[in-house]
DNA sequence: CAATAAATAGGACTTCCGACCTATTTATTG
DNA sequence: CAATAAATAGGTCGGAAGTCCTATTTATTG
C-alpha cells in the first residue's frame, strides 16, 4: 500500500479511472525522468506519453512542481519498500544482513532506473528544497538500518560514531552509480565492486574505535 | 597554461578582448551552472551575466551544445591542475602521498562549486556523450595516480586489480558529495569522513589480496 | 433517471528559449 | 591612415515551455 499524496487537487483520483490516470502519470513521468533528465522531462511529453492532453495532465497535477513532488515520493517509496523486503529476507545475523543490504544496493546500481535516477536526485537536491527533503528522508532510512547493525557488529561504538561510520558506507555505495551503473564504463566490474565493498565495509564496522572517528579537532 | 578549444569559430579569440570575452563567459556559465543547475542554464542568462548581448554571445559560441562543452572542459581542466598541484607536494611516501590525496579531494567537497557541478555533471553523463567523456576522462587520470600508489603500497596486485582498487576508492569519495557537501545535511561530519575514509582506504590498499576480488565467478 | 462531480479535450496566452542575420563599431596590422 | 578582420548590438523567427480557461463528455450516486 502506497502513501502517496497524490496531487493537491480536490477531488481528482476519488473515481477508480482517477487513480489509474495518476499511476499512469507517475509512471510515464518517472520513465521520462530516467530517459532524459529532468531538463528533458515537460508537461507536455507527458500527457503525450499517457496519451491525455496538456489540459487534462494539469486537472492532476495544477503545476510542474507539484507533478514532480509526487513523482519524487514515488520512486523514492518503491525504492524504501523494495529495501524493507530485502532487510526482512536477510536473517538475523547482523554479518549477515549487512551483507546482504549492500550486495542488493550494489546490485541494484546496474538497473537504468537507479543509475540514472539518482545522478537527478541528486541534481536536483542542489537546488529543489522539496527534492531534497525527499532525498534525505530516504537515506535517512536506510543509514538507520546500518547504524543498528553497525552497533550489532562493534559495540564499543556509540550511537553517533556508528551513524558515521553508516554514513560513510552508504555514501560511498552511492558513489559508485556513476562509474559501474547500467552502460557505464566499468558496468563490468561491478562484481569486483561488491566483493570489494562487502570485505572493506564489514572490516570498517567490527574494526574502527571510536577514538579513531571522534578525535575532536585533536592536534596533528 | 590552458589549453582550451576555445569555441569552434574561425577568427574568434583572436585580439585580447576576444580572449577575455571567452573566460568572462566561461566564468559566468560556470556559475550559473553551479547556483541553478543545467536546467536553468540559457544563452540569454549567459549573455546576461557577462553583460553581452545574445548575439554576441552566439558569435562565440554557436551552440548552447558547443559552449556547454567548452564550460565542461574548462572546469575539469581546473580540477585536474589542481590535483597535480597537490599530488607534486605531497612528498615521496605512497602512503603520505595517498592520504594527501584523499584529503584534498574530501576536504574540496565542502566547496559550493564541488558540491554543485559534480552532481550536475553526473546527470549530464547519462544522457550527454561529450559530457560521459570529459567526466571519465577526468577520473581516468585521477585513477591512474591513485592504481600507481596502490601499486607500490601492495606489490601483490596486479595492475588489474589495483585500478579495481582505485576504482573503488575514488567513486566512494565522490559518493560522499551529496552528505557532507557545502550546505548539506552532515557538512560538519566532514572531517569524521576524511578520518574513516583515510583509515578505511589504506587499510584496504595494503592488506587486500588479488584473489578477493577477482574470485571469477567462483563458487560459494 | 436525474443530479452531481469527475474526467477530458482543445485552445489560448505569455514567456522563454536557441538560433540566425545584418549592420555597425571597434581593434589590429601593414 | 587605410584596409582588414574581430567584436558587438539589435532585431527576428519558429518552437517549446508552463499555465489557465471553458465547454463537453463520462462516471458515480441518490
Amino acid at each position: 500500500m502506497r502513501a502517496l499524496k497524490l496531487t493537491n487537487r480536490p477531488g481528482t483520483g476519488a473515481y477508480n479511472k482517477g487513480q489509474e490516470r495518476i499511476l499512469q502519470i507517475l509512471k510515464a513521468s518517472r520513465d521520462i525522468l530516467i530517459e532524459q533528465g529532468y531538463n528533458g522531462l515537460s508537461m507536455r511529453k507527458i500527457a503525450a506519453s499517457v496519451g491525455m492532453t496538456i489540459g487534462n495532465l494539469h486537472y492532476y497535477y495544477r503545476t510542474k512542481k507539484d507533478l514532480l513532488s509526487d513523482l519524487l515520493d514515488h520512486v523514492i517509496d518503491g525504492y524504501l519498500e523494495a529495501f524493507n523486503v530485502v532487510r526482512s529476507n536477510a536473517g538475523d545475523s547482523p554479518g549477515k544482513q549487512m551483507v546482504a543490504l549492500i550486495e542488493f544496493i550494489i546490485d541494484d546500481l546496474n538497473t537504468q532506473e537507479t543509475t540514472n535516477f539518482f545522478p537527478e536526485l541528486w541534481a536536483l537536491s542542489n537546488h529543489d528544497e522539496n527534492a531534497s527533503e525527499g532525498m534525505h528522508a530516504l537515506y535517512g532510512k536506510v543509514r538507520k538500518v546500518f547504524k543498528e547493525l553497525i552497533l550489532e557488529l562493534n559495540p564499543t561504538l556509540s550511537g553517533e560514531e556508528s551513524e558515521q561510520v553508516a554514513l560513510f558506507i552508504t555514501a560511498s555505495m552511492e558513489g559508485l552509480t556513476p562509474f559501474v551503473g547500467k552502460g557505464k564504463p566499468w558496468e563490468k566490474k561491478l562484481p569486483g565492486m561488491k566483493r570489494i565493498a562487502t570485505l572493506s565495509f564489514l572490516h570498517l564496522a567490527e574494526n574502527i574505535k571510536g577514538h579513531e572517528i571522534c578525535g575532536l579537532q585533536s592536534a596533528d
